[in-house]
DNA sequence: GAAAAAGTACGCGTAACGCGACCATATTCT
DNA sequence: AGAATATGGTCGCGTTACGCGTACTTTTTC
């Protein structure tokens, strides 16, 4: 059931011993949930997403991306585009005619608009 | 805990019965579930996020938004932005500068970017 | 206003959890 | 290399807390 516990644990570098410690529990406890042996309660659940720095749905399996997801749908244009929310930030594609913009073509609807915005603002 | 089982199946209109029922458990277990009296097994939980069509992190209350989430970040770009996922689409917004991209200026995008590119491959 | 359904609370039997203890293997240190 | 320490993994025991039936109250339906 929580096989992905495991292989975040590593990616972070962590011990069984140093992960249930910050989880306030035995290590053998923790390990249990690793193997499948046991589950976790609710709240220790959440602090497990929140350590691993992923959600819920993804240690449960429901989703496949390990990245938290955003509150609020917001896609900010810089160099690079960056999907906005109160925790992190996430890299994203745009498409159009099923080809993802590059960074130039980017870069160039953001000069785009801008000149656009400026024209408008001074008539 | 889970106090926001309860808004979810009321919003649906069911009853105890029908979702424990649903979930192939006795309405008092589905009940000590609500009212925060027994925690569900995670199997059990993952259920109810997909009956209630929500995230387990909502149901935890990890975060506010009740929508279920995007498994890929791609965007696509229409007249209306669209953020594409397995499950269903979300609105978002292109923000430059602080301001949202309107609705022409999108359009004025896609079509510099298409002639851009007709450019690009006819030389 | 009776009957049915829905919501709530309790007690019992039992499944499953938490922990310490233990061992095998891997890593570190002198 | 060999001792010392840390790590990953498993097991058994005592205890927790879960699932269900049951009973009771409240609400809805006719």
């Amino acid at each position: 059931m929580l096989t992905r516990l495991s292989r975040l644990r590593k990616s972070k570098k962590w011990s069984l011993q140093y992960t249930a410690d910050r989880l306030g529990i035995a290590k053998s406890t923790y390990a249990g949930y690793e193997s499948g042996y046991r589950e976790p309660p609710l709240e220790t659940l959440k602090k497990l997403a929140d350590l691993l720095e992923t959600s819920v749905d993804y240690l449960l399996g429901r989703i496949d991306n390990p990245a938290f997801y955003p509150k609020a749908w917001k896609v900010e244009l810089h160099d690079k585009l960056k999907l906005t929310e109160a925790r992190t930030r996430f890299d994203v594609e745009l498409i159009l005619d099923g080809a993802p913009l590059n960074e130039e073509e980017i870069k160039q609807c953001i000069a785009f608009i801008r000149t656009k915005r400026k024209l408008d603002t001074n008539d």
